[in-house]
DNA sequence: CGCAGTCTTAGACTATAGTCTATAATATAA
DNA sequence: TTATATTATAGACTATAGTCTAAGACTGCG
């Protein structure tokens, strides 16, 4: 009998049945897996899945984490020396990229349906994710280099822009099948931050 | 026996369970009435509402409906020679206090859940919507009185500008009691509106 | 009128997310 | 080592949205 303590037992219990749920939802569809059958495939069970997750949306939402990593590495790839706005498109691209071809559409929504739950913990409003540090960082930045003025509000700046994000994810699963993510994403924020410029851009009248 | 016919004993029965649901739900929030509790205390059944609703949500949704003829009024009390990006402000604020004040946050939520529902009927998607036709209409508008560009895509504008609205109302239930609807709106469609009008917008440098 | 067809309704049934309790396995203390 | 506490897990149980079948009620036609 290899000496495994408890913890690691559990926390192999916990990667089984992530492994498995990913694995099924992938296969299957989200709504079309239940809890007993991931449990049952995972030669586990309902008191354990619900000790390790706090709902069936606590797999996708762990699973959903990961894209702060994400994050953090793609920000590296974004030319030092690009503007404000170009910096925010480029974001919007490689984040939007991501979502739909890494995470894909289905994980997506399970997102945003949960970010509708009081009950569930609320990703979003979590001013800590990287998302929000990164974005904050690049109109830190913008301030300094003196293409922003330099009183404005980071943080609601920060909230806007991101609500950009949200509303074309959240037309993504609205709209169906002929919605262009790329496409519709690029244009919508285009537009916003023309309006930030406009707004809060030094020099513009320059050139 | 009062001569009814089948017809009108079923609309009054969608009718019992349509009030009775919406009385419930106010007094005890959408989650924590069952549709067992509404069909008991309509005196109905099971059958009934299925026969009549889509789903629990489906009560919600044609609740929701009204907002239409909301929209159909609330138009008219928009000042005709107020300027495209006033009016649009104007629409944005009327709509947020309705939702806010009469449709109320409960309802509001349920139908952007049903959004992200394939199964439900998709009521954003539906482009007859009054909303959109308005939109449309003050972007037609304010070509004609050349404030806008002649050769924009109305269509995708109209999706563009109700998707603030749509980001704004997601945020609104993701980032619970501390968001202020009103003012989370107004600032950000001026942004948005801003940026529409540097690109779209005419006689921009003249005044 | 009486029969056939259709629509509405009743309510039993199914599927499934999530809870709860008991047990087994492990850790800790004496 | 033995006793006690803790924690993970098993799986029965509950709550509830939605389905399905049949029966009753009406309608219209011959």
């Amino acid at each position: 009998m290899t000496t495994t303590n408890r913890q690691t037992q559990a926390e192999q219990t916990k990667q089984r049945l992530f492994d498995t749920a990913l694995e099924l939802f992938k296969k299957k569809g989200f709504d079309n897996v239940s809890v007993d059958e991931i449990v049952q495939k995972s030669n586990s069970s309902k008191g354990a899945f619900y000790g390790h997750f706090k709902s069936k949306y606590g797999i996708f939402i762990e699973k959903f984490k990961e894209i702060d990593s994400f994050y953090e590495e793609f920000v590296l790839t974004i030319p030092e020396e690009a503007a404000f706005k170009e910096k925010i498109l480029l974001l919007f691209e490689g984040q939007m990229d991501h979502l739909e071809n890494v995470l894909g559409k289905d994980l997506m929504r399970t997102v945003y349906m949960s970010g509708l739950n009081d009950t569930d913990e609320n990703f979003f409003a979590n001013s800590d994710r990287s998302l929000y540090r990164i974005i904050r960082g690049l109109i830190g930045e913008a301030i300094e280099r003196g293409e922003l003025q330099g009183d404005i509000d980071i943080q609601k700046l920060t909230w806007q822009i991101t609500r950009c994000m949200r509303g074309t994810l959240y037309d993504w699963h609205a709209f169906g099948e002929t919605f262009d993510l790329q496409k519709e994403s690029r244009e919508y924020i285009e537009v916003f931050m023309d309006g930030v410029m406009g707004r809060y851009g030094l020099y513009k009248k320059v050139e």
